[in-house]
Parts: C-alpha cells; structure tokens; sequence
DNA sequence: ACATTAAGTGATT
DNA sequence: AATCACTTAATGT
C-alpha cells in the first residue's frame, strides 16, 4: 500500500476526530500492518513496545487463567485501540492479555514513545487516549458481570450479539467447539444452548456456522 | 471408501 | 453446568 492510499485509511477511521497535523504525524510514524485471520498480535508475557490503532476488521482481546482457560474479555473493532496498552506501554510492562486478530484486519502500529509526546501536543488525541480507556472500562465491567452474574445462556447470546456487531453480518462462521472456548466451557454444554435458542426462533443451526436471527 | 471433524444424546456427578 | 462415552452427520482426501 502507497503512502496516498495510507492516508485516505487513515482519514476515513480517524479523520473526525484527529487533525490533520496528528494524522500526517500518525501516518509517518507508524507502521501499517495488515493481518490475516487468528494472528496473535500480542501473547500475555509480551513486552509492548507499540500500540495499535485499529484501521479495519475487529480483534479478539482474551485472558488467560492460571489453568491456560481463555476468556473473551471483548472486541476491538476499528478506530478503537487497545487500552491496555497505554498502561503497559508507557511502563514499558508485560502484556497481561492476548490480542488475536478476527477475520482480516488492518492496522497501524504506533511506537510508544509517540503517543507520550502527542499526549501534550494534541488535545485530540488526549480526549481519544482517554475515551478510549473510559470505554474500555465499560466494557470491562460489563464483561466481569457478564462473568459473574450472567446465566451461561444469556452470556451466550451476549456473545453471539457482539460477534454479529464486530463481523456485520448476522452468519457467523463459528463451531461450538470456539465458542465453548471462548466463553471457558465445554462444546456439550454450547451445543446444547444453542440447540434451544434456535427451538426458541433466535438462531439457526449449520454445521460450522450458524445464523443469529433475533438480536 | 475411509479418516477426520463437527454436532447430537443420554447418563452420571 | 461439566464430563464421559458413544452416535450420527458432514467434509476432506
């Protein structure tokens, strides 16, 4: 990709909310990346060194327990970042998540040194670094109590929902054995959840895929 | 045709 | 809700 198409990307996912200035500044230092489905953009115990910025397509932020469980903590879809990296990367700490890509996904990788200098030369990307981690925190929350106090079928649906958003279509191409993984449970137990939403008319059933019907 | 992988089922804890 | 053991069905080679 040629630096003009770069900046067109980059216009399109940031350009309401960035100057034209940051967006130039972005585009030179940074580097653009662009994945292919299920690559770890960044292992728990990885030292950060760059933070991304989410251009197309959506990644999958997940937790490892002490037992190697993965748990989905939630999605990144584009112009978000991970905010877990402002944290790690200003510290220059270990990762304590693993980001792996869903489906195709562009991205530009910001070098951590950056992002504290542009903290006090644009207001904008002040208000984004700081959006982004009061969003993030949202979605934690929603995510520990989606943990703690949600059945495992309305954690289920909840999951099916936030697939369709960050995908855009209402196929997903999932077997049970993923989303066993994903939501920390066993395929048995998935298959037989959603053998009963598609009996209450939410989905319908294929193999390897299925169709989210009513949201 | 055979092996592999995904999904369904009943019983048990 | 998890696990086991087993079946059935779809897919790949």
């Amino acid at each position: 990709m040629n630096s003009e198409e770069l900046n067109t990307l980059l216009e399109e996912t940031f350009g309401f909310m960035f100057e034209e200035e940051l967006l130039k500044e972005i585009a030179a230092s940074g580097t653009y990346q662009k994945l292919s489905h299920d690559e770890i953009l960044m292992d728990q115990g990885d030292v950060m060194t760059d933070m991304p910025l989410i251009l197309s397509g959506a990644v999958k932020i997940l937790r490892d327990d002490d037992d190697g469980h993965e748990l989905l903590l939630y999605f990144l879809e584009p112009g978000d970042t991970c905010a877990m990296s402002f944290s790690c990367c200003m510290a220059q700490k270990k990762s304590k998540i693993r980001a792996v890509t869903e489906g195709k996904v562009e991205l530009i990788m910001i070098p951590a040194t950056q992002m504290d200098t542009w903290l006090g030369k644009y207001p904008t990307w002040r208000t984004f670094v700081f959006d982004s981690i009061r969003i993030r925190m949202d979605e934690f929350i929603e995510a520990v109590d989606s943990l703690a106090f949600m059945q495992l079928d309305e954690r289920l649906l909840k999951y099916l929902r936030d697939r369709v958003k960050v995908v855009g279509e209402t196929d997903l191409k999932v077997t049970h054995q993923q989303i066993a993984y994903d939501l920390n449970t066993s395929r048995v137990v998935v298959s037989r959840l959603l053998k009963r939403l598609e009996k209450d008319g939410k989905i319908k059933i294929g193999r390897s895929h299925l169709q989210v019907l009513e949201m």
